[in-house]
DNA sequence: TTTATATATTATAATTTTCAAATATAGAAT
DNA sequence: ATTCTATATTTGAAAATTATAATATATAAA
């Protein structure tokens, strides 16, 4: 048996359960299921997961600015994707465990 | 382009949102990691993880309600166990993504 | 039986998250 | 210039989470 934690482990966890934090919300989790398939615009992330307009961009709004999303502005449209290559691995876990037969 | 999400995709979220809410703390993860190594006591996993007993027994508690660990009691001593197969999978793949070399 | 040890539960206050409504901005179309 | 469309920000209330302290329980030891 060690003594106290080591301390990496303990400054790793916080580090990891902000990031889980940000994930653990039912609606981001449909927002990056469906960013998993390629970007989107808002107003079709609006329409693919059933989320009104504020929420989706206050969901938006931090997945960005916790560098899970970048935007890639088009048109009039402002189009989401994943970029970060951590989050997609987590998604593809999640799918294994959860989703495959 | 299809319609509205598949109602599967939006009722496995929320599952796996509830899921990752329990995960989403850095002392449970704390307790986490410590378990993936083995069957602990609580007095063991206090003393490790440096979490004061109410809330140790708390963070278990709410783990065990969920069904990610079970107990075996042995002398005066209580014993926690990672019990689900999902968990352990996820706790792998969070140590791939952020603890490898 | 009393006391000590290990663990669990309850209550409550503080903090954080979430949702909804209102308002703001920026570019395109008229 | 005005209006429309797409998106962002702000605000405040409701709900959930967390920490702390106090209390409870159950078993072992004295």
């Amino acid at each position: 048996m060690q003594g106290a934690p080591p301390e990496e482990m303990k400054e790793r966890c916080e580090t990891i359960a902000a990031i889980l934090k940000t994930l653990a919300n039912p609606q981001r989790l449909t927002i990056l299921c469906t960013l998993t398939e390629g970007e989107k615009s808002v107003g079709e992330l609006q329409k693919i997961c059933g989320i009104s307009q504020s929420v989706m961009s206050q969901h938006l709004a931090r997945m960005r600015l916790q560098g899970f999303l970048r935007t890639d502005k088009r048109q009039n449209f402002v189009y989401y994707y994943i970029s970060d290559e951590r989050i997609l691995k987590i998604m593809q876990s999640l799918h294994d465990v959860f989703c495959a037969e």
